[in-house]
DNA sequence: CCTTAATTGTAAATAATTTACAATCGTAAA
DNA sequence: TTTACGATTGTAAATTATTTACAATTAAGG
């Protein structure tokens, strides 16, 4: 059915998925203060090219502030938390580009 | 997997998911004035409450303008596509709040 | 207590959006 | 051709949201 083809597995929409960082703290529960300083920790990174522009966050970078949020949760310090967020970014990724390229 | 599970049926983000405008226009190729004029003519709805503050659109909000503008594209009047994308917008919400309820 | 990791607070500057009023553009009817 | 209308676009001034930078606070371990 066309509403099927619509919603089930929207790639095009992850894919394509740009937010502000006041829309990813609303999203994820995670206070643009603290989005802002795993970045300058190097932990996350921003979409943003030119610098004082604001930033810009897709899919993957949303997923995995959450990642880093259970962990931490679970006690984890922030440096293993990314550490290990890290591993499991490369299997989403992987998974993404191979629906990626089905849809070609 | 635990990979699969992450990403298939992502619809706990796309539930959750709110853009701004200037995000919405960067994803469909809308822009910001037109997605404005369309809101004021009352053919989508942003998620403001209070007047004055910035506009966000959710996922069917996003949906319904990339509607939109593909029957524009098709020749439609804004009206009459207006009109059609609502019928298919009923079936869209249906597919999702179906699939809510199967993940409570 | 002291140290370090992690987070939070905030002011001033800048970026992005809002609203409102107006102009433009294309098409079809008169 | 002119008129009317639908659709879109332009823009200025006010407002909202974000950025950066410097500093303070909090919690846990040694």
């Amino acid at each position: 059915m066309a509403q099927n083809k619509d919603l089930s597995f929207d790639y095009d929409f992850l894919e394509k998925v740009i937010v502000g960082i006041g829309e990813v703290a609303q999203i994820t529960g995670i206070p643009t203060r603290q989005i802002r300083y795993w970045e300058d920790k190097e932990i996350i990174t921003s979409l943003t090219e030119e610098e004082g522009k604001n930033r810009r966050y897709d899919y993957k970078n949303i997923k995995k502030m959450l990642l880093i949020k259970e962990l931490l949760d679970e006690g984890y310090t922030l440096d293993a938390a990314a550490e290990k967020v890290k591993k499991r970014m490369e299997g989403i990724e992987a998974v993404l580009s191979k629906l990626n390229k089905k849809r070609d």
